[in-house]
DNA sequence: TCGCCTTATCGTCATTCAACGATATGATGT
DNA sequence: ACATCATATCGTTGAATGACGATAAGGCGA
């Protein structure tokens, strides 16, 4: 119960190899599946947003909204956004909440992209 | 000035060298810069086209209507997006436009998804 | 020159997006 | 139980997007 959770939870410092995508990278699905992410990305903060997430090895949670020259609630919909998308996930860590990349997926979107 | 033209002008078969970027993949410009690629790539029309344009060796001008589900004027506008994203280049010819990949810049989009 | 073919642009409409402040929700510590 | 802090959601507004048909523009061949 320390009081300093965030981290331990989220943002696995040693990654796990996860099992590779074998879903193919080209086709209908994956235009839909490229153009569903790169939509997520198609917005500075999101960028900064992912940037952010990925520098720090542990999620950090609403220090995002301190990073960002927006508004509360408009940096809570950006995450919104790329959390539909899958590119992050966000884990309830007692009053706040750890948000932080999610691998699988972002190594999907590059795979994607690099099969252009 | 044969009339198969088409080709030639556009979508270097054997791939210049083409200087490498030397422009950074992080900070405010490269965000930005990958916010604005991401976002033209973001509908599947758009994935579609650039799909269609990598894989034919050449580049196909108006025959990307026929292959999309979509009217002519749609995808004219679709093709501005990705114009303006500097993805695609149109070169003139003849009475009609052929459309290709603009190499250097999808490598750029590469390595700012890759650098995430 | 005239008409044809191809592509771009215009005008319109419905939808979505981005931003904000205000407010609801939910967990903590007192 | 309460006040507090952190986050999500709501409601609104203006701007951008996506789609289409209609129309303009530009080059070619007859």
């Amino acid at each position: 119960m320390s009081n300093r959770s965030r981290k331990d939870s989220c943002a696995p410092v040693t990654v796990a190899p996860e099992a590779p995508d074998h879903r193919p990278v080209e086709g209908d699905e994956a235009d839909a599946e490229l153009a569903e992410l790169a939509k997520a990305l198609g917005h500075p903060a999101r960028v900064q947003i992912m940037r952010l997430l990925v520098r720090r090895e542990a999620c950090i949670c609403g220090d995002i909204v301190d990073e960002l020259p927006l508004a509360q609630s408009t940096v809570s919909q950006h995450l919104k956004v790329l959390k539909e998308a899958g590119l992050v996930k966000g884990e309830i860590d007692g009053p706040r909440v750890c948000y932080c990349v999610e691998p699988r997926r972002l190594r999907r979107l590059k795979a994607l992209v690099g099969s252009l």
